[in-house]
DNA sequence: TCAAAAGTGTTCAAGTTACACCCATGT
DNA sequence: ACATGGGTGTAACTTGAACACTTTTGA
């Protein structure tokens, strides 16, 4: 009779945990990541994603909330869990297990202080330099997890600030997929969906005739999900 | 200026890894789970997903794949991860963080065997009990990833042996979702993808006409991937 | 008055769903 | 010969894709 390895928890100094952050933004028509400058050798002063050791006394998912607004400011902004990393030989310096969470975040002037205080810098999709350890192949993870959810989430709009124009918000979309989307099309499901709030004012930045505004009706949105609502892009 | 918390690698003896693995297999026209009766304190006896604490020089996932085996002795099953648990609190024997995985297997007698050795059990997905810590969490978001995998991959065949007939793979997909199919448009979408290979063999187990037994192609299915192939039932 | 972006409907093709009967064979 | 499960095609409908012009207004 085999035997599994016992369950037991008498086990020290085993591992240590980290989560690491994928932050996405979206300014000047463009999608962009989060990185900085690693601070702790090996591999200091090279790009890395954001992250740390998780504390004893404290949740992952905590973890990740604290890492992220510690560095943005940001608080109440769409974050989730992505996928854990956990070779034995992914960090040279130690053996590091990684709960890699991925987030979307709006820009605010507040929070553009905050990371440019952190040393951290955003960057286009493009551009994307070489990152320490495995963390490109978390970022390329995290961008076809973008795209996944972008098909049958409302999630452009976590991208935006609470009033956004449907033009600007097609502009995150054919950001997230890289093409061209018809705006008829878009424009109709959009707005067939009911999830969109138009308001009485007009965003006249790009143009003389100026856009309406519109807000994203989130109590709607938890609503239709609990009825097993499926959105569509 | 603030301060990120530094990344560094002084921290000790912080938390314990586990990996737990929500299984599945199908049989008697039912899905089923497999639980087994918790070994260690607190909570020994009680119902409970199989898992073992991570050691340190092996990689997240080689500890689930070595869970898998030593209890069903199945080796190339479909297993991937599906996300971490690390509430505080989730285990009051000490600070676990654990790493989900679920598997898809094929039932064969050898199997059988071996998962009574280890005094696990199948149940159906109708009767699964209370299980230990947030198993039952655990097992929630595993059959809901398997709904949802099973819209767009071809998974239906991991549960079913190497050669199966139509009738069957439609009943493992009804079962997956707890509704009636219609037949012709299965067989249809089924056969449209390519990725059946027809045996010129019959099973006469069901019926006395008997049906044609088909292997999954999963060759031509990875080439298809790699092509943006998106499969849907 | 004109340049530049915002806003609006219809047609066609493709895909999905619904549906009923004959076939093969062991007992 | 009949009961049982296996196998097959078509029509209606729904959905997604393609496509071009008018409106507004500041400069």
């Amino acid at each position: 009779m085999v035997k599994v390895p016992p369950n037991t928890y008498a086990h020290e100094n085993q591992l240590l945990l980290a989560v690491d952050c994928v932050i996405f933004g979206y300014q000047d028509g463009e999608l962009k990541l989060l990185i900085f400058k690693r601070e702790v050798e090996p591999l200091a002063g090279q790009w890395s994603l954001i992250g740390r050791i998780v504390e004893k006394n404290e949740a992952i998912e905590e973890a990740a909330h604290k890492v992220l607004k510690d560095i943005t400011g940001l608080d109440k902004v769409f974050l989730e869990q992505l996928y854990s990393f956990g070779s034995v030989s992914r960090d040279p310096g130690a053996r590091v297990v990684s709960i890699v969470y991925w987030s979307l975040t709006q820009s605010t002037a507040n929070q553009e202080i905050k990371i440019a205080d952190h040393e951290a810098q955003w960057v286009s999709f493009n551009e994307i330099p070489q990152l320490v350890l495995d963390h490109n192949q978390m970022v390329k993870m995290a961008i076809e997890k973008l795209r996944e959810y972008a098909r049958y989430r409302p999630i452009g709009f976590e991208l935006l600030p609470s009033q956004f124009t449907l033009p600007q918000l097609l502009k995150v979309y054919e950001a997230i997929y890289q093409r061209k989307i018809d705006d008829r099309n878009f424009r109709k499901k959009m707005l067939a969906s009911g999830l969109l709030i138009k308001l009485d004012k007009k965003d006249k930045s790009t143009s003389k005739k100026g856009a309406f505004l519109y807000k994203f009706d989130r109590k709607k949105y938890k609503l239709l999900l609990q009825q097993g609502y499926w959105f569509e892009v």
